[in-house]
DNA sequence: ACCGTAGGTCTACGTTGTAAACTTGTCAAC
DNA sequence: GTTGACAAGTTTACAACGTAGACCTACGGT
């Protein structure tokens, strides 16, 4: 306890820094994390976080792999291959979903950050074991992960309106905005109104995103043996 | 011609201020679209142009209107439904592919831009023509769409590098990032690294995607029935 | 005892969106 | 005609942003 002393402890840590980021986009959106509020959220000057983030996109993506860092690969075992595969994509999606407004970040770094990587890497493993070739494993894989990607980005809700006041106006105008419509033009949407705001659920809003993603992957493969 | 003179003529349109903002989105980025380049650009004062946008979400919201308004809605026709939903999704692809950096402005746009309406109900249309119940349909559609923006989005090479230099750099960067990473630990994502940072063709990548898409909503189709 | 260096500060610049008040060209009504 | 309202464009100004560059300062190795 002798080697460090109060200043020297107080130094920041470009890993709290990034989490206490990402906790500002969680609340209140990507574009409220700004170089100034962070240092500000840890008593420091502006300028000191560039001692230890090269400039601000350097900042966004390590935002990007924390959330990375979150995946809970499933362990391989006996079920075939696209069960697997499918517990593979809800552990991507399991850890982005804390994070709908910061999602989009993880994007560029899927290969880049370790367990982006891990996680890529096995997802071409299945999807080669279920038949596909390197490539079209490498093309399928990619647009999977984009999809579940923006599943989390798009979450209704994920506006980035923070305080329940102006979350309940939004959703209020958009509501007002269908109701506005033609019924006879618009049959269809304007009767699925609520469902096209608000779904029924969130969970069952991931499960058929992931369930179309997986199906798109098993259709496309049959249609290429064919 | 006497109605009009010429100071009048040069007044600035919301169309044709639109329109240049797309090009310069498309040219230079989005993030280079801005207030004062914009007007520069039609020879007139930065504040100008809030005689014509509420603000500056305002005129993005334009920009994602102008691509909707070209896509070319396929006519009905006696094709089966997966068919016709395929055609239909195409062309929204299609409108949105000039403009891989701005594509993502018409998410927010599709249910309240005239043309986005009647994609989207035209969609539904099909879906429940498929078999999907009315919430249902408004679900799968709302995802396909997504999935299809992002494909376009994230169309390799969609990053906002302008010139050939920096791209060029880019993309050299990408490439021995991968080619760095053990070939031990991620064998498939190297031996895919060419595919993974440039596909094949674009085409392709747009025809997988697509495919991608209907094979998943008619996979999600069939599980539902079972 | 020294000094290099890592970490933080201070100041400053250019860019962005936009609020507020002002000017000006056009047309309708008297 | 004159007037007066109104729409379009200008001017000025401000706050917030990312960040360059020079400075300070205390610790650790030699």
């Amino acid at each position: 306890m002798a080697t460090i002393s109060k200043e020297t402890a107080k130094r920041l840590d470009p890993d709290k820094l990034a989490a206490s980021a990402l906790e500002i986009a969680d609340s209140e959106g990507l574009e409220a994390v700004t170089i100034r509020k962070l240092a500000q959220l840890h008593d420091v000057t502006p300028m000191a976080l560039y001692r230890h983030f090269q400039d601000k996109n350097d900042l966004l993506a390590a935002i990007g792999d924390r959330m990375l860092g979150d995946i809970a690969l499933p362990a391989p075992n006996d079920d075939p291959w696209d069960v697997q595969l499918r517990a593979v994509l809800t552990a991507f999606v399991a850890a982005l979903r804390p994070h709908p407004k910061a999602a989009g970040l993880a994007l560029f770094r899927i290969l880049v950050s370790e367990s982006g990587l891990a996680m890529a890497e096995r997802t071409m493993e299945l999807l080669t074991a279920g038949g596909f070739s390197t490539d079209d494993a490498a093309e399928v894989g990619r647009q999977s992960l984009c999809s579940l990607i923006t599943l989390v980005t798009t979450e209704p809700g994920a506006g980035e309106d923070t305080d329940p006041v102006a979350r309940e106006d939004s959703l209020r105008f958009k509501r007002a905005s269908l109701a506005a419509l033609s019924p006879h033009r618009y049959p269809l949407i304007t009767s699925a109104a609520d469902v096209l705001i608000c779904p029924t659920s969130t969970d069952r809003y991931y499960e058929l995103g992931i369930d179309l993603v997986v199906a798109g992957i098993r259709g496309v493969l049959v249609d290429r043996k064919a």
